[in-house]
DNA sequence: CAAGTTGTGTACCTGTAGTTCAACTAAGGA
DNA sequence: TCCTTAGTTGAACTACAGGTACACAACTTG
């Protein structure tokens, strides 16, 4: 029942979500975003309620397709240490390659909104504790099968690991020598 | 000779550059700077042509306030491990103490201004380089004195400090627990 | 103290952010 | 068929961003 929708929710999400994830939320329009979306500004405001409401759908949606992503990264054969390289080497020629500069959304939002936007701020640190989480659950997995020494502090590994792919995250955005933050995961990773 | 300011130039660039720090550059507007700083509109403007310069004003003033602390952090005496973790607990503590979560201005323009503003960007990407460069300073230094093992590339762990330090800086801003940051910076600095 | 120089506060201006509204359109069901 | 439900468009609206203009005030130098 009722008028069906020109453009389907989710892909007015998807398109949203690139734009804030490029531009920033207080870099982002109502313009921008009817002009990125394709919808006129009544309906976006209709389906969304406010600009705000849609950067949390933004987020939400960040969270679901990056979460795939770093476990998939993650799931591949071979020694974790090697796959753990892979997949940092990977995200800093991602971004090096990236015209727009985008880093990832969550690092993004975090710089700009903690401490204004607290509902912001929970679920992207609700996405470090899930990343935090899938690296704690390679390294144990890693310690039981024997394939990592087991004096090592999970937690603490796993956080570190996290704070390695913010770092990196953030210097790729502001156009750090690639190739340099590349060698410095080998040392990142030595502990392992 | 003319009139003198009743307020002068470097104490309204701090108290710009504490706005920014806790606002963002898109955050803040001119009457926030206005209210802030303490002169009218037309002088601000008068002095400092736009809150656009005032901003790379405001970057260069925290470039040269950061530098002192972090060769402080460094200059102190004891082994260059315990130097550098004791300089990033303090760092995680302070951003933890911080009402405002601030967090890193450098960290923070990084991620609201890379690909927007490129003046910007390269003042930050600059304060990173100087960073760097402090910490392969202190680390040669060391391994000169037979402190560290010579077999580490320099360079390599340099960015990876550098890293480490942002990856910190951010996380801290979005509240995450300081504790468990703390307890990766033992794993972080395992390599040295 | 006149002249020149520099700062100061207020008022004003243009454009856009973020949102709401009213009138209209396209479906399904009684 | 006409009513209900859900979507659509574009105009309108208020507030403020970012900046300019102007008349006036406070110094310095001769």
């Amino acid at each position: 029942m009722g008028r069906p929708r020109k453009i389907d929710e989710d892909t007015a999400i998807d398109r949203a979500m690139d734009l804030f994830w490029r531009q920033g939320y207080r870099g982002t329009s109502p313009q921008d975003l009817v002009d990125a979306v394709g919808m006129g500004k009544g309906s976006l405001y209709h389906a969304f309620g406010s600009k705000r409401e849609l950067f949390g759908r933004a987020l939400d949606r960040y969270r679901d397709q990056q979460a795939i992503l770093v476990d998939e990264a993650l799931a591949r054969p071979g020694p974790v240490k090697e796959r753990i390289a892979n997949a940092l080497v990977l995200m800093v020629d991602m971004n090096a390659a990236d015209p727009d500069r985008r880093g990832c959304l969550a690092v993004n939002t975090a710089a700009e909104l903690a401490g204004f936007d607290e509902d912001a701020t929970d679920r992207v640190r609700a996405m470090f504790e899930r990343t935090t989480a899938t690296f704690l659950d390679a390294i144990r997995t890693a310690q039981a099968a024997g394939e990592l020494r087991d004096d090592l502090d999970p937690e603490a590994v796993a956080t570190h690991l996290l704070t390695t792919l913010v770092g990196l995250q953030l210097l790729s955005k502001a156009r750090t020598d690639p190739s340099a933050l590349k060698r410095s995961i080998a040392v990142a990773l030595a502990p392992l």
